[in-house]
DNA sequence: CCTACCGATCGGTAGG
DNA sequence: CCTACCGATCGGTAGG
């Protein structure tokens, strides 16, 4: 997400820093930026980086946890009174609009996370694995309410539901039209490329 | 691709420093590997390395160059009097095939190569527009035929299609039987989530 | 948030 | 493929 520059002002030094830390771990990978890189982007010395962190893994691990945030929290907001194919429909918007509107956090949940180790890495995975339980819930009570066939797998159609939603950091612009992408993409996943 | 140790000991140097920079550039990434890496892993110096490359960008280039030349071929060799939704399935089963016996070449392929630049870079993306539109022109054939609806979105498809494939080298395991996973895939991708 | 500094490592070269 | 070496940069610390 772009932040304008008077928001910036206004913003913390250490919520800056998470900010560019996100950026720039997104843009050049977290091996790609050193912590002089975000130095220069606060206009600060690289040493006083380290009067706002522990160690700059632990900026990956805060970025990496704040993309579970974010897209656990936009499936929260879905309706619990529509029915589960409905659900599944807002379930791709939700998660197309983490995406785009958080490009830099969804980035680095979704590949920069490999170069965290010990608990925070298992803090992710355990986040990871959280929310592909609530994608195959979904579907499961769309199987359940008729909407999805009996014979479905349940894995498989997780796996080609987050694929669809995850691969597309790779190729949103800010341009897309998110809600629009996600009903043609979970349209094609409910009705099939054949005709029917 | 695991290689066996008597296979390695009889390559030549520079291709064991392709396969090494392959498997390290995949595990820890293009920035997280270091030429004294890739040396320890050839048993050498890391001065030695320069008898054999330019520099480090170059092994880069080579691997994710070899990505598309793996992605291509595994279509080249697609059944020309198959059906388009035929040679749909089989091209899932090629593109998965490649991820999953190439894993190395293939995260490389689809991750690191951002960090290409200059006419390598070029080079890349041409690869890999050439290779979205052989899965356009696949999904184009499918409707001439009927086998796929004629209102089918022929952008959405194919961003569905690969998304699929891509998103397969996060969870592919060697033991996973990926002609098993594609068909399902592409049952999935033609048929829908939906009762017919 | 600064100056000053640490040992280790970076990609790469010279010259054999 | 080696020894020896380069300047630059790495993540991080001491002490104010």
């Amino acid at each position: 997400m772009t932040i304008a520059t008077d928001t910036l002002r206004r913003m913390s030094t250490r919520d800056r820093l998470s900010q560019h830390a996100a950026r720039l771990f997104a843009e050049r990978g977290y091996h790609g930026t050193s912590v002089a890189d975000l130095a220069d982007a606060l206009g600060i010395r690289k040493s006083s980086v380290y009067s706002h962190i522990g160690g700059k893994e632990e900026l990956l691990a805060e970025i990496a946890l704040a993309g579970a945030d974010a897209f656990h929290a936009a499936l929260d907001e879905l309706q619990g009174d529509a029915s589960p194919g409905e659900r599944l429909r807002l379930a791709m918007r939700a998660h197309l609009s983490v995406v785009n509107h958080q490009l830099d956090v969804a980035t680095v949940w979704l590949q920069e996370w490999r170069y965290l180790s010990g608990p925070a890495r298992e803090r992710f995975l355990a986040e990871r694995r959280r929310y592909e339980q609530r994608i195959r819930t979904l579907l499961r009570d769309g199987v359940r309410s008729g909407e999805l066939r009996t014979d479905l797998d349940l894995g498989h159609a997780m796996l080609a539901f987050l694929s669809l939603g995850n691969w597309a950091y790779t190729w949103l612009r800010q341009e897309t039209n998110v809600d629009h992408a996600a009903d043609a993409f979970w349209a094609l996943l409910r009705d099939g490329m054949a005709p029917r």
